[in-house]
DNA sequence: TATGAATGAGTGTTCATTCAT
DNA sequence: CATGAATGAACACTCATTCAT
């Protein structure tokens, strides 16, 4: 499928989602996203009204992507438990096919300034959608959160270690946890 | 005690402290550190060879700090437990004095390329000091980690969230995992 | 005709021209030909991608001034020896209407690193057809190969003299060698 | 013979001699030279009020060396005809042991800025030299500025074609001018 | 709707030189 | 005599954004 066979939007969108996830938010400059999504300038800025807007499209872009492995994972699964499991799986998928970049929303809240409401809503949205997606499952608020922040903590370690082994022990530590 | 009063050294290194911190690394421009540090460009060319030199600097006074203030809380304590417990205390008064900038050294780990090893190697070191420090209190490999996964979870969590309540859980659930 | 009358690039490019010649390559700032040129810096950028290939479109632009005043003298002359003779008060011209600034040529020969391969292959490529030109009028490869030291000597000496002296012996020696 | 058993004045000009042959007038910084002659950088101003300053000490200090490698070269030599065509075996030594840096007193006069008085008559001493030792040698003042515009041409030609060839033919057709 | 030329303000870095000690 | 800290000005280059066409 090649690049002119999407609509700019489309384009413009995927480019931005690789690059902003590959090399980081300010390391990509508007110059690079449109060349390589092959959009006219003025076309970027007639789809998205700045590289904040662009960023938020990003963003929820990832959430959906997140969203769709995760369920994809879950839905083999039968207990709540296993599902919550699951979760440290959808990381570890995520640091092999992605060179542990760790998490793209964590990345992007430490690179923009504290008082980029917009994003930060974006972002809020996202990992509070994640917490409450243990709590749901484990019908257990304190137990839901304690999962929440091993899961927290397992990818932006993996990260840092550039290794699974955040990822494993979380995921042995939950286990061990659920009942 | 005036700015002045300072060597230039200290002055640049305090300022790009303050600014890293308070505003992100890629955000802090060099001329902005030079003007408010009040040293002439090439003076802070000769003291720190590269911004990714400074960054370094910086990345080791914070850890210096970070240790001081780790054993100071935890001087008063006298049981491994309570000296362990005594961490969440530092991410706590750290978030309340800097208003939640979550952790310094995470966050320049967002900005900086995945390529930049002289960077990532004092993160790495900071990060696996905290984390032997936590094998040494507690002898027990694997609770340690899971205290070290908690501890990381809560720093990243309540930037996010801009609020305790992270690292309350956190060290609550430490408290209940630590015999 | 003033500045604005023309395009941005024509407008850089001449300017570049104009002060590359007059004053060197490396005594040439980006911004003092931005400035003169009336252009913003930002417009540079998108119609040169560096000062480096700014420098190759100024050479190809001497080339081909040189070309031409090169065939506007040589068209008044019928045979072979007098075009060639022709060569040597181009030298003349320029050294009259330019000061005496030398082979702009070899003057950026000298100024750039040894290792910059395009700008190198522009200045090979204009002094590889001269040479030829010489060949192809004398038919004569030792003959031509001895007129074109002469015409590469009396060149860089008039530079270094300030004087038509080196330029004005050449010719008259390369009148006597030619039957 | 290590660096600090020389006085710091030899060290600086050993250095700037080794680095502007090697890379350029321009191209290298005081910084460099300070650095790699190990002297502090005032007191490289105390023995050279200014880089042009060390300029001139540098083209005397290539002088002297042009001289004696030349009348080494000359002094095996009998006859007048012989010791001019040594003249061109020295350009053939110095492509070699040099790479094709070319004369050192032609780079240096297409870097330096147009009124520069100081460094022009020490390149004009020394080319003024050469061509009187050719007037000197042969005692024909026409066939003597012949060769010195060979001498020449051969010289910036074998650096710009990282060839001997000019030299080569220069010195064949020198030896068949010569009677 | 789509374009690409143009922009002002900024980036990090290096220059040759001076000065207090 | 020797030092190294300090400097202002300049360096080549990139940023996100706008606007006339």
């Amino acid at each position: 499928m090649s690049n002119e066979s999407q609509q700019p939007r489309v384009r413009i969108l995927d480019t931005a989602y690789r690059l902003f996830l590959g090399q980081g938010y300010n390391s990509t400059g508007i110059n690079q996203i449109i060349e390589e999504a092959e959009v006219a300038k003025a076309s970027f800025y007639q789809h998205f009204k700045s590289k904040e807007d662009l960023c938020v499209g990003v963003l929820e872009k990832r959430h959906q992507y997140i969203e769709e492995q995760s369920q994809a994972l879950s839905a083999q699964k039968r207990t709540p438990k296993m599902k919550v499991l699951a979760s440290f799986d959808l990381i570890s998928l995520l640091n092999e096919q992605e060179d542990f970049r760790g998490c793209a929303f964590l990345n992007i809240l430490s690179e923009i300034p504290a008082d980029n409401t917009k994003v930060r809503e974006v972002i809020y949205a996202h990992k509070s959608n994640i917490r409450q997606h243990f709590k749901d499952l484990l019908q257990h608020a304190e137990l839901a959160d304690h999962i929440y922040l091993l899961y927290e903590g397992a990818f932006v370690e993996s990260q840092l270690y550039r290794d699974q082994w955040p990822v494993n022990r979380a995921k042995k530590i939950a286990n061990s946890l659920i009942s």
